[in-house]
DNA sequence: CCATGAACCTGGTCGC
DNA sequence: TGCGACCAGGTTCATG
């Protein structure tokens, strides 16, 4: 479900209740959600342990310890909040128990989102690639690394290795902004394009942040409340109705086996 | 190396 | 109202 902003939202929403906590139990009702682990080994390893920090990495939230974290992925329809007492809502996959009392709630109504426990940071650092808000992330180093692969750019934008964040909707939604035609070979694109994509990653991703994300339909992952950033979409979703820049019609093609949308005029395709 | 499709799950929507 | 087909903010694995 969440992309870097919604992830973001959630780890600003439950940090402060978490540091300098501990956990003391776990409700584990639906065995698949550790991924890596057991029950018995959060006991014995992470039950009463010192939480020091609570961050985002890619569409992780890692909770820290000492040097261990616990990631949690939210995939497509996981949502982490905070419980005081009702816990019978129908698809919860785990319920963490802290030393004040409250819970941890983790909901998940298609069961993809995944807990994970690892020695130390490096185990997720080593699979992914740059953070797009960070300072690293510049107009040369993109550059750099769309025009040494030549891979369909919305494939290469999704792909966690290379720019660990990003998804489907802010993927469309940057592209339209660039003008880059989604199945456009990386390696094609000018330096323009990619100097304005850069850009209008770094944009999108801090205004959906500042809006707390983008909730989908109905879907909330955020105890009821949801993301006002819908408003601001202008491809996403938008299929059929006319550009914001020259009214063209927006469609709508699977590409890299996602759902994708895009202006046929803004957006030409380049071989 | 790259693209594609299936798998993992449940539920909402659309057309008939 | 009911039913099947298809779709969904993600990731991983097998296959050609």
């Amino acid at each position: 479900m969440p992309e870097l902003p919604e992830v973001e939202t959630v780890v600003l929403s439950i940090r402060d209740q978490l540091v300098g906590q501990k956990f003391t139990n776990i409700d584990v009702r639906w065995p698949k959600v550790l991924f890596n682990f057991s029950k018995q080994d959060f006991i014995n390893n992470i039950v009463q342990r010192n939480i020091t920090n609570v961050h985002r990495r890619a569409k992780f939230i890692v909770i820290s310890f000492a040097e261990e974290i616990l990631a949690i992925h939210l995939r497509m329809t996981g949502k982490l909040y905070f419980s005081n007492g009702k816990t019978d809502e129908k698809h919860i996959s785990a319920i963490i128990r802290l030393d004040n009392g409250q819970q941890l709630v983790f909901e998940d109504t298609r069961k993809f989102g995944r807990f994970y426990y690892y020695p130390s940071q490096d185990f997720l650092d080593e699979k992914l690639g740059i953070e797009p808000l960070g300072d690293a992330f510049t107009a040369a180093w993109l550059i750099e690394n769309l025009h040494c692969k030549k891979r369909m750019i919305k494939a290469l934008l999704l792909d966690q290795r290379l720019i660990a964040g990003l998804g489907n909707i802010y993927v469309d939604e940057c592209l339209w902004q660039s003008g880059i035609h989604p199945e456009t070979k990386s390696n094609k694109i000018p330096k323009k394009n990619i100097s304005t994509l850069r850009d209008s990653i770094r944009n999108t991703l801090e205004l959906s942040i500042t809006a707390r994300g983008t909730t989908v339909v109905n879907f909330s992952y955020l105890n009821g409340k949801s993301g006002k950033f819908s408003s601001q979409l202008h491809v996403f979703g938008k299929d059929g109705q006319p550009c914001a820049i020259c009214a063209t019609e927006i469609k709508k093609k699977r590409v890299a086996g996602r759902g994708t949308h895009f202006c046929p005029s803004c957006q030409k395709k380049r071989y």
